[in-house]
DNA sequence: GAGAGCGTGTACCATGTACGACACACTAAA
DNA sequence: TTTAGTGTGTCGTACATGGTACACGCTCTC
């Protein structure tokens, strides 16, 4: 369902077709993982990794460490760990940004950063 | 550590002192779970309980419910599928809030909420 | 002085998480 | 034709999570 398996091995063949570093043994050993534990994920015979080692997974193929966590059906635990401190306000910001259009979420972005407000 | 469990004996206790109803017992039954553990629980002898046991407690007790999950180490799932949804928006912005003053925060919520912008 | 209600100690347990170990069959290269 | 590399199937497993079940001793009321 969450097609992380799926993306993940079109991701790793797509980056093999150019670089032989990309096999999933070779993944596998530079994520700090056994070949067969990648395989069941590529294929989704087991769930998404931990966090620790989706990170590691998206670095090596490139790629954003929150979305891929996303797609592992994760968020950053620094995110939470920043929500928790304050939950409160965050909690009605984030229920208030839900329906809001992605611009207007990258315009708060945008604003918040150049502080001038 | 997470004070989760002498913060809830600290305002079942306080209840209780007005009503009856607030035996550490009959909060248990209430709240589904078994005396035993609530008492461990109040004690710091057994982590937070789940989430959905956190915020039927925290019903309970009459707290916040995105406040009473932050105490147990949690953040609320329908937040977090929120910002799964569009992971490198909501990661931006939550990082980009992080050392704000609540009173920014605030702004931004309130901003928002009016739509006057 | 018997029950009802109280908090707690001990033991146990089912399920989920996050993998490792090993062997196997296949393919490509030398 | 050995050899190195590849993906995979099967089995096991250590630890965390989120509790339940039962019994005990205390107190308060009737």
């Amino acid at each position: 369902m969450s097609q992380f398996g799926s993306r993940t091995r079109e991701l790793r063949e797509r980056l093999r077709a150019k670089d032989r570093r990309y096999s999933l043994r070779q993944v596998a050993r530079r994520v700090g993982v056994e070949p067969a534990y990648l395989s069941k994920v590529e294929r989704g015979a087991a769930a998404p990794p931990s966090e620790a080692t989706t990170v590691r997974l998206a670095a090596d193929l490139g790629e954003d460490p929150d979305v891929y966590l996303a797609m592992a059906g994760k968020v950053s635990s620094d995110l939470q760990e920043i929500i928790r401190k304050r939950p409160k306000l965050f909690a009605d910001l984030i229920r208030q940004l839900r329906d809001a259009p992605d611009e207007a979420i990258f315009q708060v972005v945008r604003v918040v950063r150049d502080g001038d407000w």
